[in-house]
DNA sequence: GTCTTGTTCAACCATGAGGTTGAGTAAACG
DNA sequence: CGTTTACTCAACCTCATGGTTGAACAAGAC
């Protein structure tokens, strides 16, 4: 909205597109043209030259030059930083349901969990 | 743009705004009503409720009821379907990579490597 | 019942994304 | 040189998205 502001956004953001996923799909198993990218698709080369530039700017590929050739490679690092950013939430959620678990055990032995309103386990969100 | 099809396409997008990102941040640390999450942005709290319905529709979130509050509620499950297409690929590349670093070492010994134009390693990309 | 609180729905507006076509550039080919 | 190949840039169209405001609904409080 404001202009795609973090690397994350862009990232996130061409991935969100399944043309362009299936793009690094086909660019994990070796690099190509645009022409060959552009091949399985029922899109001009232009639309596809649009998605690599997203996909470019998103850090996930990098393009060369060969002839007229531009090879475009499919960079794996950012891929990192998504996963960094997934593992972080995830595994705090999980371990949130964990010691949920753990507190509605502990409330079946001792009263009804109907009493309790578990709306924070003991976290605080602000 | 076909409308969103696949789970993927809709989880992905929901997180490339920052604003939904930084509400899962949030709900990873513990589940929170509407007014809750929409107190450190300076958008309304229809808008809120629209970040939500989006982050809900994409299997992120979920929503329950508490009197009049609509208690929200991070499910993390969807976070391995990320992982998993994220790992998946980005591994096909890092394996390429390790190739390509094999047969540079190997032409090292054998001639010049600007002799050799590495569009294909190996590998098949139709 | 009426009021207040919490939230969603509906209509609208501005911007951006993905698509198109047509022209322009870059480099090999003849 | 002009032509062909490979690609990008520019202008345009359409629709989805994120924001707004105002009304509606749902449920406790008075």
């Amino acid at each position: 909205m404001v202009e795609q502001d973090d690397r994350l956004s862009r990232v996130f953001s061409a991935l969100a597109d399944p043309t362009r996923r299936d793009m690094v799909a086909r660019l994990a198993a070796g690099d190509a043209t645009v022409n060959e990218l552009a091949a399985p698709y029922d899109v001009s080369l232009q639309a596809v030259s649009k998605h690599l530039k997203v996909l470019e700017e998103a850090g996930l590929v990098s393009r060369s030059r060969d002839a007229q050739r531009r090879p475009v490679h499919l960079d794996a690092e950012v891929f990192d930083l998504m996963t960094k950013w997934i593992e972080r939430y995830r595994q705090q959620a999980e371990e949130r349901f964990q010691r949920l678990d753990a507190v509605l055990a502990r409330l079946q032995g001792k009263a009804s969990p109907a009493d309790e309103r578990p709306e924070r386990i003991e976290g605080e969100a602000g």
